[in-house]
DNA sequence: ACTTTTTACTTGCGTATTGCAAGTTATATT
DNA sequence: AATATAACTTGCAATACGCAAGTAAAAAGT
């Protein structure tokens, strides 16, 4: 599973790498939902097959989008957490978010709108760099404080 | 075909639809190449194999990402071209080029540096109208002049 | 101390998607 | 009328995805 590119296009490119239906939904789940263990992950609505995530998160690891650390205090759950790189993802994530939301409520009218939504559609940057704020700060209190959670409910 | 959901979450059904390694490919070449028949897409540097360029068309039909037509004075070829649905999709494509611009070239560093990207580096807002413009010109053009190219040499 | 639960996986197997090569049909060109 | 071109389809191999079950190590409960 190495990825291979398939030319030199920075589109193509980045798409070798992200066009899959898991990476940017684990990337999602970490950015807006706070999860950070294995668990996390299979106990989300997306319901991810645990082999699958097992491949992924190695994948995306070895990539350099995320890091896999343990706190201190435990030797058992491993914590997986966005490195500057996967952080960089976000403005993607904001752009496909948009694009559901303006363009797929024809063939799929149940898409949410909550709170996070309408932020995201008054102002498209601030709803990015709050993202993103949020996210180092929990990197910050990591270690110490035994979960910050992020969850918006988008 | 017919995409099926996940759940209701804006990033997920995004990628239910875009998650795979061709359909967005496909939208970069109609946008940034003038590809817009079935042979120009065949002859791609990323050379897609004609069973799946065929599949992942009528899905993008279908979608209402692009529509299928003929010039009047020819029967034989078929053009597919954006739709405003479909054109939406540009600032997904920004943003993944850009990502791949600043994080891809430790594992990739072929990754092309033309002028093109040098706009987009420059300034995304302007890069991301100029697509728009150019393929909106181009459709105005369409059915009078035989091809009104937009290669960028990205 | 020892039994149970939790977490993080792996393995096996079936299904779905992707990819290659070759073939087919209709239209256009010579 | 013969050849070439465009737009496909079909068959089969390879890879990715998905489910269910199982395993190992650490933690929690008694």
């Amino acid at each position: 599973m190495p990825v291979d590119f398939r030319c030199d296009c920075p589109f193509t490119s980045a798409l070798d790498v992200l066009g899959d239906k898991w990476i940017l939904v684990i990337v999602k789940q970490m950015l807006t939902e706070g999860k950070e263990t294995f668990k996390d992950f299979t106990e989300s609505d997306e319901a991810i097959a645990t082999n699958i995530l097992s491949a992924k998160l190695k994948l995306m690891e070895k990539l350099g989008l995320l890091q896999k650390t343990k706190r201190p205090d435990n030797k058992k759950v491993n914590l997986y957490l966005l490195t500057e790189k996967g952080l960089a993802l976000t403005p993607i994530l904001v752009e496909l978010a948009n694009w559901s939301d303006n363009n797929l409520r024809d063939i799929h009218p149940d898409i949410l709108s909550g709170e996070g939504m309408q932020f995201l559609r008054q102002d498209k940057t601030a709803f990015t760099a709050m993202l993103l704020s949020n996210y180092r700060k929990k990197l910050e209190k990591e270690g110490l404080k035994a979960r910050a959670i992020v969850n918006l409910d988008i």
